[in-house]
DNA sequence: CGATTCCTCGAAAACGTTTTCGTTTTCTTT
DNA sequence: AAAGAAAACGAAAACGTTTTCGAGGAATCG
């Protein structure tokens, strides 16, 4: 049987109490006892019943953490920033999937609401798109912080990069380096992030004196490989003179010049393309990918902190006005919009 | 504030017990009050307090998870099937890292104690050579188990592939080809999966009268892209005549191909090469890698099922006998192998 | 009708900790 | 040496649940 406090105590002829109270270095223990306290308590190897501190304190010193999937890159570089961060200031984590789905979302919000976590980071499913089960978090006053997909309308401190801004340094790129006809692989209608993208890829060929043609904007339902080559397919019997396009995200962008290295298209001669996300295959395909970088590990570690802050605050019954913090990106080039071609 | 046991029973006019046990189903209260008992409860939104369930049932249903790094296709994989697995049977996962350091995987393991989680999950840092904190873990009478990267002398279930067998069928599939002169790139000397592969593949080397070389095996201390890079390097400045290799793992083999293909040494034409581990990224690649997949999914899924039953075993005092799964691998031919050079 | 059984219910202890508040002891001061 | 202040300790309540055990009343049986 584990020891407490109780079996300390009967050892050393003393209260539970005071030992309570050595153990955590109450001012009113004589320096005499705390010693003798703290001796037979590493001599017993005394370790507190995190059970019984929890319901006392009510604070489990856990946070919990939902994320669309997991075996992802970039998601499980996110993860480490959080798992790295929260272990620094006392915090585990407990780490559920949505799957992109709505429901499974619910589900596991309730879940982590019935755990009692001391709060909750969320990235949102594609399919989510009503918010209630998100406004229950708050109402119950537990902290929670969106990160990566969010969503605006909820009112509770985010971390995200520029979306609009990263897709306009891409697309932006693709005109530099010559592109006239330039396509887009975008994301599922409703995330917020595969929004921005498209309209910062959108704005940029306007300010570019190019015209838009929403006929050359495909969607990948899924963000997979295949879509990419389906993308691809699509695209080439429908239009003739594509030179570059903008693909959200890496994977899609593989899969694109998989089907376009079948076909015997040169990427960047024929078509340039720039993806999205840095994945690390990214860097080891032929030719590599030329991509925005999305700092995963930066933005778990950020996340984290803004919850840390969000916790400690509610603590004190001191509502924290909703931050959002913004994070750069950046592009870098390789051999898919190579500057030789 | 969250509504207690004790909100419902006044508000009903009956006892706490009574409240606690229609809730529960007991036999010993009446259908009448069970169902009104029920009805205010779910009217109030009653969630039970979970710390107080779990210091009074000395249980969290809750798991730590212990693995050397999340980033890493393989590991998180595992992480899928085990969170999946978990999930339908009531538990939460707690992960954490050990970032390949024995200091910091005792680190971790005394959190998860300290927590009083209900079992563990580990797959061993590569630095871990001594185990008295895995036997401490047992000691506490917690369940435990571990996959992909285990300690043979740890009394525990396990959950593994069969490295040596696999390691003879990549191996035998150089040979096939008609390789001669085959090299390995192994991982660093202590976990055992890496000796295991390297011993697969010197026996089936041996096994084709083949002579083995120790000179032509290379190791790659942390199994990155730049290993592979240094290996080949290494390898090309010592030996003329190499005309194939295995190497653990994918990420290895990526880098050597990307470095080979830098030189102009054809592949799989002047060399073969196989890989281990499947990750996605060796689909992607030019040439496509022939590599020996690993049932990440599954392991994690036989993984948390062997530790449900020691769970529930170790609650009923009935000692399980520990058993160890093996899973099979398959070998998939890509182009790195492929047959027509 | 008395004794037995069955059906409902509730008091109370227990899980192990934290913290308030009061009590006792020791020390300081005059 | 007495009075007051300071230091050290402990009793007890509280957190919310589960479960044992006993009690009361209703139903059943002989």
């Amino acid at each position: 049987m584990p020891v407490t406090l109780k079996d300390i105590a009967e050892k050393l002829n003393i209260s539970i109490t005071t030992v309570s109270k050595a153990l955590k270095d109450y001012p009113d223990v004589s320096k005499k006892t705390k010693r003798l306290v703290k001796e037979t308590a590493s001599l017993l190897n005394y370790k507190p019943n995190s059970f019984a501190v929890n319901l006392r304190t009510k604070e489990s010193k856990t946070i919990g953490l939902i994320i669309p999937e997991i075996v992802h890159h970039f998601f499980s570089s996110v993860i480490n920033g959080i798992i790295n961060q929260a272990e620094k200031k006392g915090y585990l984590v407990i780490i559920l999937q949505s799957n992109e789905s709505y429901e499974l979302e619910k589900k596991q919000i309730d879940l982590l609401l019935a755990k009692r976590v001391d709060g909750i980071l969320i990235s949102l499913a594609n399919e989510s798109t009503d918010y209630s089960h998100l406004n229950e978090i708050l109402n119950q006053n537990v902290p929670l912080v969106m990160f990566d997909k969010i969503a605006k309308l909820v009112n509770c401190s985010k971390v995200i990069i520029n979306d609009r801004q990263a897709a306009a340094i891409a697309t932006q790129h693709l005109i530099d380096i010559g592109c006239k006809h330039i396509a887009h692989f975008r994301g599922p209608l409703l995330p917020q992030n595969s929004i921005d993208r498209f309209l910062g890829y959108k704005k940029t060929l306007l300010d570019n004196d190019l015209k838009y043609d929403s006929s050359l904007v495909y969607i990948s339902d899924d963000m997979s490989f295949e879509n990419g080559k389906t993308n691809i397919s699509k695209m080439l019997s429908e239009h003739e003179h594509v030179d570059g396009i903008f693909i959200n995200t890496d994977l899609v962008a593989v899969g694109a010049i998989a089907e376009l290295n079948n076909r015997g298209i040169k990427v960047p001669e024929d078509i340039a393309i720039v993806g999205f996300s840095n994945w690390f295959m990214s860097s080891v395909i032929s030719p590599k990918l030329t991509t925005i970088n999305q700092p995963g590990f930066d933005m778990g570690k950020q996340s984290f902190k803004l919850l840390y802050k969000e916790i400690k605050a509610s603590k004190k019954n001191n509502p924290l006005v909703p931050k959002t913090v913004v994070l750069d990106t950046d592009l870098i080039i390789r051999e898919t919009t190579s500057s030789t071609r």
